[in-house]
DNA sequence: GAACATTGGGAAACCGGTTTCCTACATGTG
DNA sequence: CACATGTAGGAAACCGGTTTCCCAATGTTC
């Protein structure tokens, strides 16, 4: 039914082998056996089957991108740009959604060890002993993106966590902000964890004290944005700015201070994190520690595949990228 | 290196044949074999190589989703719940972002072919030539989603997007507005072309004639909105109200209003399509037509799963779902 | 108790590529 | 001219599963 590399070399009088030869150039073919395997290949549109290949060659031009959810404005547009450049390098993404569950990301790692995938990205917190104890005995290329690995047995990318949230609280703080809450992720996250250790170094730098009332955690959406605030924003003792976790979060702030009548930013400074588009677009803007995403991606692809390409000889890298801080109109200075 | 299947028939003194009928459960083995063969499974703790698997069996437990790009608000929430279902039913995701690319498309296609996957989920505009061939000569399940397809050659699930913009424009027609103009989609799409088609019929049915310079066709995102309304809404025959193709183009056209001046929806109507989170969050809140995204999406994996488990037997669908308007602040009466 | 059906399980072929190993021939060298 | 060296290309093994085909042992029926 489909057309098989011995369909090719009978059709061309050599034999299979020679016309994996040619097709790969794994070995020299007189030219003119090679252009009559070639013609013979264009006539019948052959098509190597991908997945014999991948059983003899033990490679499968498939590589696993591990994310908690691809439902993220962050995340979405992180893995637009992994997969195309993984498809210019003829790879094929896999979307693996963890949904934050260790189970769930011990079986997409086994299967994606079953499926022969050439390398993985995980975006999905920082190594955990499952991890670990997996890439110890599976030798896969794998790279941690937006996640360093304090231990450095993984390759990674990042930014520094803990200065740009040191650096979005110490903006506040230089504008008279004394009182300042966090809406920061889940801290089982080290990513999240990193963040709010630079809070609280930059509060401590100013002198302030820490007050765990003004500090939630959890997920990087705009609904936890928008709970974090209605619980927050109708106490007495409010917070005259508030450091999110993600752009997203910052918007949902922003709608829960704005139903108790609080006007941003002049009631309460609301800061973002990520830059995303959407954070020019809002109104107010987003004041925001800008991720360079693309950096990001681009990266973590490019070190996935150089180590897919030198194997053993690879030698791990922990690149950290730069952040910024984008001051658009969600916060102000403190008056009076 | 690995462990395989013979390794597991040597250790239980069976054959490999045994193993797999143990494990597939293909043909009855007695009781006292199989036991002895499992136990030898745990102890190995041998997965079965899913590559060999598929070589075999041609099959690969693999499902492609085409779409023109993950980067989307719309579009990863719909794939994040596809991946979702596609997990339960052991199947893993291949993402193909096409670009809106016939070649990329056509590159993706081929190269899912040799991958031997199972079904394809296509959010890639209508059935177009090259699709038809391809799905002609392979016999691969297909589902297009959020496209339906008028040939009926391909199953489909869709809401009436026709109808759907008709009820946008009729909305905003009851509500006074004789002006009226569309952010659409890139008319090559047959989805943005349907919508087109329903926004004209309203207006003709209200007695109101077509005026193409207020109909756009561009980019389902923010940046399009934005650039569209900074163009129309600074001309003195501006119209009252903007029917959007996306809440993002919603967004960006309110912040290309906001920039002249313009209040929204005082002195303009915008109304967006999708009804996406943000669009309950954004203020004005979005008055927008709101797509079942979740049932398209779980419909989808639905239909394509059963269609891989009956194959020839499957009886091709179309299915409609509904749509609703969703009534927030971005639009209101003319008034006067 | 003979004839037959049923069932468990092994050997070997198969899926469709790649690669090792080997042979036959052409070329270079003393 | 004899011999070493290099090279093109074929046969067969291999990757790791599944499945067909077959045989032996057991159970059933008259």
């Amino acid at each position: 039914m489909n057309i098989t590399i011995r369909d090719v070399a009978m059709r061309a009088n050599v034999s299979p082998a020679t016309v994996s030869r040619v097709l790969n150039q794994s070995k020299p073919v007189s030219k003119a056996v090679r252009e009559k395997v070639l013609k013979v290949v264009e006539e019948l549109n052959f098509n190597p089957n991908a997945v014999a290949r991948s059983l003899a060659m033990k490679e499968s031009k498939l590589i696993g991108v591990l994310i908690p959810g691809i439902d993220s404005v962050f995340l979405s547009k992180f893995v637009n740009i992994l997969e195309e450049e993984f498809f210019k390098h003829n790879y094929t993404t896999l979307l693996c959604n963890t949904r934050c569950d260790d189970d769930i990301e011990k079986d997409y790692l086994r299967l994606l060890k079953d499926k022969y995938v050439d390398g993985v990205v995980l975006m999905t917190s920082h190594p955990k002993p499952h991890q670990i104890e997996f890439f110890e005995q599976v030798d896969i290329p794998a790279v941690f993106a937006g996640h360093t690995d304090p231990t450095k047995q993984f390759s990674s990318v990042n930014i520094n966590n803990y200065q740009a949230m040191y650096d979005a609280a110490r903006y506040l703080l230089e504008n008279g902000h004394q009182r300042i809450g966090l809406f920061g992720g889940p801290f089982i996250y080290r990513q999240a964890m990193e963040r709010l250790s630079g809070y609280r170094q930059a509060l401590a730098d100013y002198g302030i004290g820490y007050d765990e009332s003004l500090v939630f955690a959890n997920d990087y959406d705009i609904e936890h944005g928008y709970e974090n605030g209605m619980k927050l924003f109708r106490r007495e003792d409010k917070p005259t700015a508030v450091c999110c976790v993600s752009d997203m979060v910052a918007i949902g702030a922003i709608k829960a201070a704005e139903e108790y009548g609080l006007r941003v930013p002049e009631d309460i400074s609301i800061m973002g994190f990520d830059d995303i588009r959407l954070a020019k677009a809002y109104r107010p803007g987003i004041t925001t520690i800008r991720q360079p995403i693309k950096e990001l991606s681009v990266q973590a692809a490019e070190m996935l595949l150089q180590q897919i390409r030198q194997k053993e000889n690879y030698i791990k890298e922990t690149r950290v990228l730069a952040h910024d801080i984008i001051v658009r109109g969600s916060c102000m200075a403190v008056t009076g």
